[in-house]
This record gives C-alpha cells, sequence and structure tokens, in this order.
DNA sequence: TAGTTAGTTCAGTAGATACTGAACTAACTA
DNA sequence: TAGTTAGTTCAGTATCTACTGAACTAACTA
C-alpha cells in the first residue's frame, strides 16, 4: 500500500475513534488525525481540506471549533494572509482532563440525589455507591503529580 | 415543587449527562435515572415507562440495551411472567472500567501511527507526546487497587 | 375454549446533525 | 482600478437516530 494511502487510513481511524468516544463530527476527526501525523506539521486549511477530501466551508467550521476548544492552534506568517494550523502539544492531556471533569459532574448530580431520597435512607444506598465510586476516581487522579514530559519550548 | 417533580428533574438531568457524556439515547438514559431513584428499586418495565413518560417500544429497546451493557439486571419472580429491573451494584464502576479501556484504544492507535511516521523521526514526535499522556493516565488506574465498598450481599 | 396482559418487532416519522455549493467579504497584488 | 485568493456564511440536502403506534407473540387465567 501507498505511503499517503496508509496514512489516510491511520487517519480515517483516528477520527472514528474521536467520533465514537468523543462526539465530535466526522471532519474534525479528520483534521485532527491529519494534524498528528501530517508533513510539515503546521498546514493551511487549503491543504488539510485536499488531503482529507473535505469541502472549504467545512473546513471553516470544523476548525474554529478544534481552535476554540484548544485542540489546534493557528498561526500567521509575516506578509502572509495564509493561516497555518497544528495540534496543540497538549491537547490530548486537556482532552483527558475534560474528561475527568465529567466525571466530578456525575459526582455532584449523585450527591443531588442523595439529597433527594434522604442521606441516610435505604433509597439512597444505590447513590451513595455510585458517588463512592466517582469519588473514588477523582480522588485519585487528583493526588497524582500532573504529567510532564514537558518539551522545552 | 411536589417531591415526584423534584425527583423526575433530576432524572432529566442524569439522562441528559448520560446522553451528552456517553453518548446513551434519552430514553436509556432516563431508565438509568430513574431506577437510580425510584422506590421501590425494583420495578417493571409498565412502572418504568409510566413513570418517564415513554412507549413500550422504547421500554422494550432501551432495556435491552441496558442489560446487555449489564448496567441493569433482570429479575424475575415466581408466578409472575413480570419481569423486574433494577441497576447493577457495579454499574458505574463498570462505566468508569470502560471508559479506561477506551484510552489504551487510544494510546494503541498511538503507537501504530508512531511506526507510520517512523519512529524516531521528527514528525513521529507528535505521536509520542500523545502516546505518553495516554499511557501515563492508564499507567495510573492499572496500579490502583480495585475500588471496593463492596457491599455484602 | 376465549380473554388478558407482558413483552417484542417493525414500519414509518420527526428531528437533529454533518456536509456542501454558492454567494459573499476582506485583504492583498498588478 | 480590476483581479486574485483565503476564509466565512448560509440555505439546502442527505443521512442518521430516537421514538412511537400498531400488529404481533407468548404465557398465563377464567
Amino acid at each position: 500500500m501507498a505511503e499517503r494511502e496508509q496514512e489516510l487510513e491511520w487517519v480515517e481511524r483516528m477520527a472514528m475513534f474521536c467520533a465514537e468516544e468523543y462526539g465530535v463530527p466526522p471532519i474534525a476527526g479528520r483534521i485532527l488525525g491529519w494534524l498528528m501525523i501530517c508533513d510539515p506539521p503546521e498546514q493551511s486549511a487549503g491543504q488539510i481540506a485536499t488531503a482529507i477530501g473535505a469541502s472549504k466551508a467545512s473546513l471553516a467550521t470544523n476548525m474554529r471549533m478544534l481552535t476554540d476548544a484548544k485542540f489546534v492552534r493557528r498561526r500567521t506568517r509575516p506578509g502572509e494572509r495564509t493561516n497555518y494550523y497544528r495540534v496543540d502539544d497538549d491537547a490530548w492531556e486537556t482532552v483527558i482532563r475534560r474528561r475527568m471533569a465529567g466525571l466530578a459532574e456525575f459526582r455532584d448530580l449523585a450527591a443531588d440525589g442523595i439529597d433527594l431520597a434522604g442521606p441516610g435512607s435505604a433509597r439512597a444506598e444505590r447513590l451513595r455507591v455510585a458517588y463512592e465510586a466517582y469519588a473514588w476516581i477523582i480522588k485519585l487522579f487528583a493526588e497524582v503529580p500532573r504529567f510532564s514530559t514537558r518539551r522545552e519550548r
């Protein structure tokens, strides 16, 4: 299989993973996947559109989404009006951290449920179990040192 | 606000959380939410349908999904043909553990990408960073003792 | 036997989402 | 000035998902 073909297949796998696991639109997933593996690592919307086979309009919408979410950084170059994009170094750690934040939301929901059912009631037991499962994992994560294979910049 | 009304509002919050965070259909989320807070804790499809305002058909489809995923347990009673459902004690720990499995999938995808880009190449650097962020969190959870506020049964 | 009811299956529908082409804006260049 | 091109916006479309009513099955009861 040609190099490019293999890359695109990998990009597609990455896109589908992001779609299923994180609910990201397919094209946003492809952009992310492409930016993970492309050479050079910084590319214009036009280059990316060509590579993944999407329209300019889709690129505009999805790049907006990705830059707003801080997964992708935009860079301009002096004397050029083209914007160049690259994946943020911290993108994946950000993804992980947001996921953890989601856990806290559930834990708080469970806490509200316990109040509603009456703390100490038999009915609150189910909720307490859930609360504790989430509190456990959140605490675990909070105690751990921040990940840092931080590259020098 | 009436007790029941408050409960249903809580169920709705839970359902929307499950929908957004886990991609579960709204009715499946409502079933889960209802089963977390309802009294008695074990209810028939008919009772649940009435409580959350869904059709029999939707109950059939969504209960199937939830029992297949082991989030909800079905129980029969001698001399009755009605099935009764309750949330599995381990449901939420299961949710957390599946989420962790999703992380491993990403890590492996990143590893494939590194092979494709050529390990050691500059191009593989982005992928290596992602790989390590995921490997870090996965290792963290793998090392930790299994959660156990296990109730006696 | 006929009637009742728990539960399943399926065809159709409503609503949402992702995507695109085309028209447009804005910044530059000759 | 007119022409070029990066990027945005928007209306329309295709596709998908969740949901329901209705027809059905299967297990029981009188």
